[in-house]
DNA sequence: CGTCTTTGACCCGCGC
DNA sequence: GCGCGGGTCAAAGACG
């Protein structure tokens, strides 16, 4: 599902920024992970993409009344996270952040992601 | 009864 | 050292 790429432009005054996650730190784990982000014009702010994700925590964000959930795929082994967070000025823009390969095949055959992208309007910002 | 949410505490890096 | 901002843990409860 990485191979989406973003062909519409979007006009976004704010920018992702690439954590510096330095590896061989303290964590330790992996180093360098795929992370990617898209927007969505929606009022559903949980897309369900075909994953079974469990919530594992919910902070407010400066700048922003709304808070930022964190998602981790429930797939024993499979350490997908994503985070979804809504726009500070707009309540109807989602902004959902992608980390990590999942490691095994979508479980539930509802709608394929593609679907998901055509029907919500998704736009790709990074990857 | 198993899975997922909720929510406060906790950890860590950074600036003062 | 302390507070802050951001990320995660885990116990208890909700829900099917």
């Amino acid at each position: 599902m990485e191979k989406h790429k973003a062909s519409s432009p979007i006009s976004c005054d704010f920018k992702l920024g690439y954590h510096n996650c330095d590896d061989g730190n303290k964590r330790g784990k992996e180093g360098k992970q795929h992370r990617y982000a898209f927007q969505t014009r929606s009022q559903i702010d949980v897309l369900d993409d075909g994953y079974r994700w469990r919530k594992y925590g919910e902070k407010s964000v400066k700048n922003n009344k709304f808070p930022r959930s964190y998602y981790r795929c429930s797939h024993r082994g499979c350490s997908v996270k994503k985070q979804i967070q809504r726009h500070w000025r707009d309540e109807e823009i989602v902004v959902t952040t992608y980390e990590g390969i999942h490691i095994h095949p979508v479980e539930k055959s509802t709608e394929s992601f593609e679907q998901i992208l055509r029907n919500h309007h998704i736009y790709i910002l990074s990857l």
